[in-house]
Formats: C-alpha cells, structure tokens, sequence
DNA sequence: CGCTTCATTGATCAATCTCAACTCGCGTGG
DNA sequence: CCACGCGAGTTGAGATTGATCAATGAAGCG
C-alpha cells in the first residue's frame, strides 16, 4: 500500500500527539495549536480541558459521515479529504477539499437533505475534539472565537465562490480555478510553491470531475488540451504550471 | 410605481422603528428583536448601545455592495432581495435570496475576488446595525452568538445544496427546486402555505435564471412546460403549486 | 402614443454527456 | 511467475442539454 501523506512523510503513530501538531504547517487557523493553547492558558485554573484524540484513515475511505459530526469535530493534520455530497443515484459533488489544518466542515450539524460525507483522498492523520468542548474553549477565549470567524468567513467566500462558478463558467475554467485555488492554499502552507509553480496534486481526475460539475471524461479531455498547450504537467501525483500567466488567463476570463 | 413590500402593507416611513420590528416575521433569527433585546437586558447598565437606522431601496435597485459591509451589517426588514456576484462579462449569479428577517451574508468581508452586492427585488426596508456594536453584543449574549451561529449553519447549508445543484442538477430539477426551496422559507415567517401551495412570487425571469445558473430562454420554456403539464400556475407575482407530488417528484429525482 | 422591460417561441449551435473501446499499471491469487 | 481483473486514464462517435440568435407580443410607464 502506498502511502501518501502529503508533505510529512512520519509514521504518524511513532510521534506524540503534541509533536505532530506543531509540525502542521502554520495556518491562519491552527485549531490543534489554538484549542492546545487554551488548555494550556487555563490549566491552572484547571477550566477547561480540551481533549483531543488521533485518528488515521486509509486513502478512499470515509473519514466521517455527517451523523458522527453531531459531538465530535474533526481537523485535518496530514493529507487531503473532501466533503462530499452523494445523490440517490450515486453521483457525488465534492463541496470543499481539506488540506491540513482544515477544520472538516464546521456547520454540518443542520437538517440533511442529501448524505454528506468526509471521504480520504490520500492516507489521511486527522485529530477529534469533542464538540462541546471546543465551543466551550471557544466561548471562553475571545481570540479564538476571532479565529473561528475568520475561518468561517473564508469558508463561506470560497463556497461562494464555488457557486459562481459551477453557475457560470466553462469547464476549462472551473477545471483551471480549482488547480489555481488549490495551488493558492497549498502555498500558504507551504506546500507548494517555486518557479514554475509546482504541488502535492494527489487528486483523481474522479476527485477533480467531482469538484468541477462535470465528468471524469471531459476533464480527462480538457486536462488533456492544458497539457498539449504547455500549460502545465503533471506526473507522478504532482502538477507543474508552465505557463502561469496564460494559466491564470483561462482561469479568470470573463 | 408599484409597491411590492411582501406581507407588509404599511409605509415604512409612518411606522416607528420598535414597532415594524415587531412585525417581523417569527424567524429563528430576529436579529432586530433580539438585538432590541440585548440594548434592552443592559440598558440599566448602560453597556452595549446597539444602534439601528432604518433605510428603504427601490426595486431594482443596489441594497448595498462588498465595501459598504465592512463596518454595516443590513437585515432585510421587508421585501424581496438578491446577493449577487457579477463577473466581469456582466453575467451574474445570485448567491441567495435575501427574505423578511434575513441578515445580509454575514461574513462577507474577506477578499473580493468577485464583484458582490446586494439588489432589492421588490421594494425592501431594511435596517443597518453597526458591526462592532452587533459583535459586541453578540459576545456578551450567549444566547444572541447560539442564534448566530445557527442561522450561519442554515445559511451554509443553503449554499452547499446550491453547490450540488448547479454541479449535479438539470435545468428541471434547479428550478423546481428552487421554487420549493423559496416556498418552505415563506412558509416559516407564515408567509406561504395553503391547499395548494400558493406564494409571493416577485421574481423576474431572469432573477430565476441568475439564481439557476441557466439562461432567462431557458428558464422561460421550462416554466412554460411545467404550466404545461399542470404543476404550478404563475399569475400576478403570486405561484401556485398545483401538483405538489409531482413538482417534488421532478425537484428531488436522482 | 412610443419606449422599455419582460416573456414567449422557433431555429440553430455549441458544450458537455454518454457510450464504447482500448491502454496501462498494479496487485492478487493460482 | 504469470494470468487475470480492476481502477484509472485516453480517445472517438454520436446524442442531449441548454445556449444563442432572432422575431414577436404583451404590459407598464412616462
């Protein structure tokens, strides 16, 4: 079985839990580091204990279903997730990719209309807090709450931003947009990066068909057109931009 | 002019604030009452003044846009509006429906890659808090931040099944789902219901086609097709759903 | 009245899907 | 060690959905 686990490639049960979390790449959200933190802050006074447990889940397995995110909260430490929407005739629409350091989908606790899922895309280490435990923590410490609304905020923008284009845009498009976003997030990360711009591209063209509206025919045919007018490559579960400007043109245009 | 102010008939103008508030329909989220309310809880203590205006936009006319969002945040007191994001070739994609009792997309104050702004589809009123204000008073209240944070659960619940709409739906199936979606939201604030199903319906072709992600021809020929086949009748900006059976059958097939 | 916006309808076009065949790499079990 | 099956990707042909273009009519408004 390979294992494919993003930028870190330690054996997640040989590190201690605390160690593995200071390595998550430094995120305007750090929850592992933020809740740690609380507890830290008060365990004097001994308030609020803020458990966190570790977890690992092979590459195309279901992390969670929406039912376990009732009193438990999981966020991404190691590899990619998304959280997908399934229909009754078993065609899926990802509606967010988890990169580490994401905290999964932090409002699904609402009425289910259709079966909502977190699903591995690599080898995926994640971490569990107790739902009321962290709202408690985060009640407590202004600043947190700060960083929770600020997440949830970007969250929002992006999945607006989703919206405009599975409404507006072209295949060739949205297929660019999600590289390019994708690419954004990683670098921020730290985990992509450079001249020309290269990434950790472990998706499927499956995964990219799922997140575009479209299927995995057409976007092997579109994937197909970038690569034969040297835009970009893509080998070995990684993605080069050649050419980022023309890139960015497809991307943006209209 | 025409005055379409929903379920409320009076002049805005002759109505003092406390009282149009009151009116407002039964929401989970009354932000004006509850707000009223924090002032009020504290008013002894003279802790958190949480100021309003009250303000009125003519169909069709722009409610607000990103940048004014920094420092208000408007709630739509009555009336119909739209949250829009505008592409650069003037297509458009409306992001939300904006109702009685509805808070302007709360979290848009991140970077804009899009143009975003809110439109009045029927004459609307609304009311402007002061952002820092409503924050602070939200912080203070638990109760005030639990009802936030459940109307933004509702809120990006909404926009995930848009999401898998647009990704995953037919033409059909958008639309029908779209009218459905709108008639259950009346139906809470008490201002739909009925055998058969009847409803405001103020919206324009072409807000139906914004909102869809599909073209006002298109959207044209299959309203035409289900007045066609019986499932609804549309008559005066009022919509009635004939056939609820079968118009559900055709918004939730697949 | 004359303008403008909105809706309807038909004809044609284009983007994307569906279906199908084929390849490749990989893991498994005989 | 090899045959096999499976999942992933590629490619082409044809079908479908919805877009585009264009003409027309109806309604609201100054």
């Amino acid at each position: 079985m390979t294992v494919q686990l993003g930028f870190i490639k330690s054996d997640p049960t040989t590190v201690p839990a605390q160690m593995t979390c200071e390595i998550c790449p430094g995120l305007e959200l750090n929850i592992c580091q933020a809740a740690s933190q609380a507890e830290w802050a008060v365990s004097d006074a001994a308030l609020i204990p803020v458990q966190q447990s570790d977890h690992f889940a092979l590459a195309r397995r279901i992390v969670c279903r929406e039912e376990d995110l009732h009193d438990s909260v999981p966020v991404i430490c190691g590899g990619w997730a998304a959280s997908i929407a399934t229909l009754s005739d078993s065609s899926r629409q990802i509606l967010s990719f988890l990169l580490p350091g994401d905290i999964v989908p932090t409002t699904l606790l609402s009425e289910p209309r259709e079966r909502y899922l977190v699903e591995a895309i690599t080898d995926v280490r994640y971490r569990i807090f107790k739902r009321s435990e962290l709202k408690a923590a985060v009640f407590k410490q202004m600043d947190l709450l700060e960083k929770f609304l600020k997440a949830w905020a970007e969250e929002k923008s992006r999945s607006d931003q989703l919206i405009v284009d599975l409404g507006r845009r072209t295949a060739d498009e949205r297929i660019a947009r999600l590289i390019l976003n994708l690419a954004e997030r990683l670098a921020k990360r730290g985990m992509a990066g450079g001249e020309p711009v290269e990434l950790d591209f472990p998706l499927r063209q499956r995964h990219v068909a799922d997140a575009t509206g479209l299927t995995p025919v057409h976007v092997s045919k579109v994937l197909s057109e970038f690569r034969r007018s040297g835009l970009i490559r893509i080998s070995e579960r990684s993605l080069t931009i050649l050419d980022l400007k023309g890139f960015r043109r497809i991307a943006n245009m209209r």
